[in-house]
RNA sequence: GCCGACUUAGCUCAGUGGUAGAGCACUCGCUUCACACGCGAUAGGCCACAAGUUCGAAUCUUGUAGUCGGCACCA
């Protein structure tokens, strides 16, 4: 079989990924074996409008990377996809898209016309990260993608909405919230982003005191005068002010008092006073409040109780009215004043400092730093706002939660710092979580009002109306926030839904109660392990908790602690054991990629120019947790790794006639090894031990690495392996004897000149395809392609949990380590082989001998390392591109002589005519000059007798060893170097 | 303001209480029959700075500087 001489990743990308996803190989059913432990990933769903970016690559990568491994190793493995219904997003993409089309509002076509074009929009265009994801070659179980929308995950939500209602751990309460005036929803805090203001100002505001006779003044107005006209009436005469310093002018017109600290001296007497406020002539009171700090501005904040959070617990603790002075538009409504209803925030804020200005009442205008909070989606200033809204309090499940890390360090977090204190530090200052959106996306309230506006929660008007003893009820217009359902992913996706009403009547509104007696029911049943939709534990038994979450940093507060919170809740236990942090993505320069800055890389180009097994690579190569630039030549450098398997593949096929690769030998076990060797063949060489032990301690560190989440850790391992000792020494070192030029055999033995190399391809095709299987997690299309073109692989699965599957690398058994075949003797005769030859090809370099020139080379050593030599002299020979070994235990070589030492041997080569005398002793010099440093500290050292007494044995006698072994190939050097004289 | 992370070869990054590592780039030499997306051989770092703990610190502690995050914000 001939193979391109380079590899095209566009081939293998399109060959495989619907053969395996219609083979049922992704699902968990594939594994027969009812005894296998299970392994189960459910995504972070991205959102339905969204398009894959570098942060999901990455995450997807290390999921899918994990998946298949363990798929490989036999456990009954789910992955399981879907995307969320992203509230606001949505709607707003459609509502934009209805204007653009049909030039017309939500609004204009109502409700549920909107609703139907929503899910039409969905049918249509949801679907595009999922089709991405099949480019990646995710392998997830499609037959269970999740949708937050559905109806089981829907059931879910309404389920746990009226639990935690009925627990009044939901609860409908008016309060200053973030209101973006733009979507004209309101924001929990997690969606709210502090930004720097362009430009901030601090006016500060005069307004005049009432009843000011017989209290000192506290700031005379210079220019009483002027503006006496309309204050002297109120204030008989005698105008004194109080200034306050506010950032938002406008909202003067909602104050409804002026807050002073108690024991500021400048301001107590006015305390209990009344003040004029202007341009409304509403007198409000002058109160005393600790909550005021007396050293910033003028000691005296205006209060706004409908639109300050701060301002509003004051209203609360000296019960102020709270005047809603602005529209869910952000522009000011009638009870501002004729002057001002209907402008905008902005505009108003003009206008309000004018009128100040003109009144005289503007003390000044200071610049002033400061930070708003901004809309995350559409980065509008967010306008608090007194709203009536529905509340989570998370006090309950928030204890459950820290716990849980108290008690079991669960989830345990990789790295573990700094995000397990973000995890608990977060939790611990949880406050009350705003769930409703005013939308009509996503799950709508199952509250119902009657007439006089009594509430019932309910799972159904049906049942909201057996509450409320009639049927004139109406629904609650908003819906719930994206990610209270997605807070129930990671077991809602998994069939639980509780979708049966509970008993109306007592009993069973105890939360326990209705945990035990909803278990006990779905358990029992026994329907087919995905039926969607329907109400089925079967999943959720076998599944949850699930083993690992994969996610970015903001996602913890977001998602990691609230899915932990409604786990312990709902299902009564964690819903993952171990939640990896991945780095942020981060373009060349080290910015973060944002569509503001037009700096982001999409990952589709990427795999466009690179092929997406070099992609993921690229991103299982970044250790886990880091953020890291993104370098193209990093990619790069996994592109020329694919293609370098590729023609390691190729040249093992090119010759491969005659030969398989060994299915019986599941591991390289000794037995294994037999069977493939043979009884023919001699024992195995010190090439093939070696790369058998190196194979084995790879693949036993390369699990190791992927149970830690060191995911970069493996890949160098691979890449090493792969790349260092499988191409680069053992298929050099093996390949004269698998090409075959070397003499037949006897007819006796199978005879001829194939069989003599037949054994050789064996075993280098059995090798291959264990690294094939190794690299099959991270470069599922390339090793699939290649695997497919082995010979011996077409009735090869390896692992009988998957019998009924079709041939597939994917079901191969992952490669199993036998320490029985850790060879370290082998090793080490390796490596003095490999030392020989480097040394070799270091005197060709720097004496400028041509490739092409042959040269004798003299070895001295010591017996063993002589017949490890004298063994392997015709691979020796070649890779050291030498005509003749002479080796014995000294060296008589004429004094024109390039000279080497390595740990075990003393080299020579004779270059009679050809050596630069001054140029070889340079080279000598620079290496006794390299020795000599090392000794010196060496020496330091062991001269030192703290060091000597106190550091371990083992240590001390390592240092010596290599001083003594220094100072011997000093000596040599320094021979040499006299030898030239 | 508070908290945290980072600072290692030209670049991007690993690493670890006991002789500094990779990939890429650079230099030199190769049309060696799998691969120039390649082969071979080099070169390159007082591991940000200072002090401390230790026989020993790039690694632990503290401080300083710079970079980047997160959180909280006083009108």
């Amino acid at each position: 079989m001939e193979l391109a001489k380079a590899y095209d990743p566009k081939e293998a990308e399109t060959n495989h990924y619907s053969r395996w996803e219609d083979g049922g190989y992704f699902a968990p059913e594939i594994n027969e074996n009812t005894e296998a432990e299970t392994f189960s990933i459910v995504i972070p769903p991205p959102n339905v409008t969204g398009s894959l970016h570098m942060g999901h690559a990455l995450q997807h990568t290390l999921m899918d990377t994990l998946t298949r491994w363990k798929r490989m190793q036999g456990y009954k493995t789910l992955f399981l996809v879907g995307v969320d219904h992203a509230g606001i997003s949505t709607q707003l993409m459609v509502t934009r898209q209805l204007k653009k089309e049909e030039h017309k509002t939500p609004q204009d076509i109502g409700r549920k016309a909107f609703t139907e074009k929503v899910w039409e929009w969905k049918n249509k265009y949801g679907g595009e990260i999922t089709r991405q994801m099949r480019k990646e070659g995710l392998s997830v179980d499609w037959s269970r993608e999740r949708f937050t929308m559905e109806e089981s995950l829907s059931k879910a939500v309404l389920s746990v909405f009226v639990r935690l209602y009925e627990e009044d751990l939901i609860y409908r309460g008016t309060r200053i919230v973030n209101w973006c005036p733009k979507d004209k929803t309101v924001l929990s805090d997690l969606e709210v982003k502090e930004e720097k203001a362009k430009e901030g100002k601090l006016y500060y505001l005069k307004y005049p005191v009432l009843k000011s006779s017989g209290l000192e003044s506290v700031a005379k107005d210079e220019q009483g005068t002027r503006n006496s006209e309309l204050l002297s009436t109120a204030t008989g005469g005698s105008v004194t002010y109080v200034t306050v310093a506010t950032t938002r002018p406008e909202t003067m017109l909602g104050d409804t008092a002026v807050a002073v600290n108690p024991d500021d001296e400048r301001y107590n007497h006015l305390i209990g006073n009344t003040v004029l406020l202007p341009l409304t002539n509403r007198k409000i009171p002058v109160i005393a409040d600790d909550y005021v700090e007396s050293a910033f501005g003028t000691g005296a904040v205006k209060i706004t109780p409908a639109h300050d959070p701060n301002d509003w617990e004051i209203g609360e603790r000296h019960n102020l009215v709270k005047l809603v002075v602005m529209n869910d538009d952000a522009t000011m409504n009638e009870a501002a004043g004729a002057d001002f209803t209907g402008l905008d925030r902005y505009a108003a804020r003009e206008k309000v400092v004018e009128k100040f200005e003109e009144l005289g009442l503007l003390e000044k205008i200071e610049d002033y730093d400061l930070t708003l909070p901004h809309c995350e989606r559409c980065k509008t200033v967010i306008e608090p706002l007194l709203s009536e809204q529905w509340f989570v309090k998370m006090d309950e499940m928030r204890d459950l939660a820290l716990k849980q890390m108290r008690d079991e360090n669960s989830p345990r977090f990789f790295p573990e710092i700094p995000h397990k204190k973000v995890y608990t530090n977060w939790l611990e200052n949880l406050k009350s979580w705003t769930i409703s959106r005013q939308l009509w996306w996503g799950h709508r309230i199952p509250a119902w009002y009657d007439a006089e506006g009594n509430v019932y929660v309910a799972r159904s008007k049906e049942e909201a109306a057996a509450k409320a003893g009639t049927q004139n009820l109406t629904q609650d217009e908003d819906v719930l926030d994206t990610w209270f359902s997605s807070a129930l992913w990671p077991f809602s996706t998994l069939g639980w839904s509780t979708s049966e009403p509970p008993a109306l009547a007592g009993g069973l509104t105890q939360a326990e109660d209705l945990r035990q007696t909803e278990w006990d029911k779905q358990s029992s049943k026994n329907q087919p392990a995905h039926a969607g939709g329907s109400d089925n534990r079967s999943d959720l038994d076998t599944f949850y908790p699930t083993d690992v979450l994969v996610t970015g940093r903001d996602i913890i507060r977001l998602w990691v602690s609230r899915m932990v919170m409604m786990g312990i809740k709902f299902i009564g236990g964690k819903p993952f054991d171990d939640v990896i942090i991945h780095g942020t993505v981060l373009d060349k320069n080290g910015q973060r990629m944002s569509k503001t800055k037009n700096n982001g890389i999409d990952p589709l180009d990427v795999f466009e120019k690179f092929g997406v097994d070099a992609t993921r690579m690229a991103l299982a190569g970044s250790a886990t947790g880091v953020d890291f630039a993104w370098r193209d030549e990093k990619v790069e450098s996994f592109r020329n790794f694919a293609n370098k398997i590729w023609n390691a593949t190729r040249f093992c096929l090119m010759n491969s006639e005659g030969a398989t690769v060994n299915t019986d030998s599941i591991n390289l076990s000794k037995e294994g090894l037999h069977r493939y060797l043979g009884d023919s063949v001699p024992l195995p060489s010190l090439a093939d031990r070696w790369i058998i032990s190196r194979l084995n301690k790879t693949v036993k560190s390369v699990n190791f690495a992927l149970e830690t989440y060191q995911f970069h850790e493996a890949v160098q391992l691979l890449y090493h392996f792969f790349w260092d000792d499988f191409c680069d020494w053992y298929i050099e070192f093996v390949k004269d004897e698998i090409v075959g030029t070397q003499a037949p055999l006897p007819a006796a033995n199978g005879g001829g000149r194939l069989g003599a190399c037949v054994p050789a391809r064996t075993r280098i095709l059995t090798i291959l395809e264990q690294a094939l299987r190794m690299l099959h997690p991270f470069m599922p299309f390339l090793t699939e392609e290649l695997w497919q073109k082995l010979p011996g692989t077409s009735n090869g699965l390896h692992n009988t949990a998957y019998r009924s599957a079709g041939k597939t690398i994917m079901l191969a058994d992952f490669p199993k380590p036998d320490e029985t075949m850790i060879d370290e003797a082998a090793e080490s005769e390796m490596s003095a082989v490999i030392e020989l030859i480097t040394k070799v090809r270091n005197i060709r370099a720097e004496m400028n001998i041509t490739p092409v020139e042959r040269f004798t080379v003299h070895i001295a050593a010591d017996n063993a390392t002589q017949v490890v030599f004298a063994t392997n002299e015709p691979q020796i020979l070649k890779l050291a591109r030498a005509e003749k070994l002479i080796i014995g235990d000294d060296l008589e070589v004429p004094m024109a002589s390039a000279k080497a030492v390595t740990a075990n041997a003393e080299i020579a080569v004779p270059l009679e005519g050809l050596i630069d005398f001054d140029k070889e002793r340079e080279r000598l010099n620079g290496q006794i000059f390299k020795l000599n440093v090392e000794l010196e500290r060496l020496n330091a050292q062991l001269s030192n007798s703290d060091f000597v007494n106190k550091a371990p044995e083992e240590k001390v006698k390592d240092l010596r060893e290599r001083a003594a072994e220094i100072v011997q190939q000093t000596n040599t050097l320094n021979q040499n170097v006299e030898a030239l004289r």
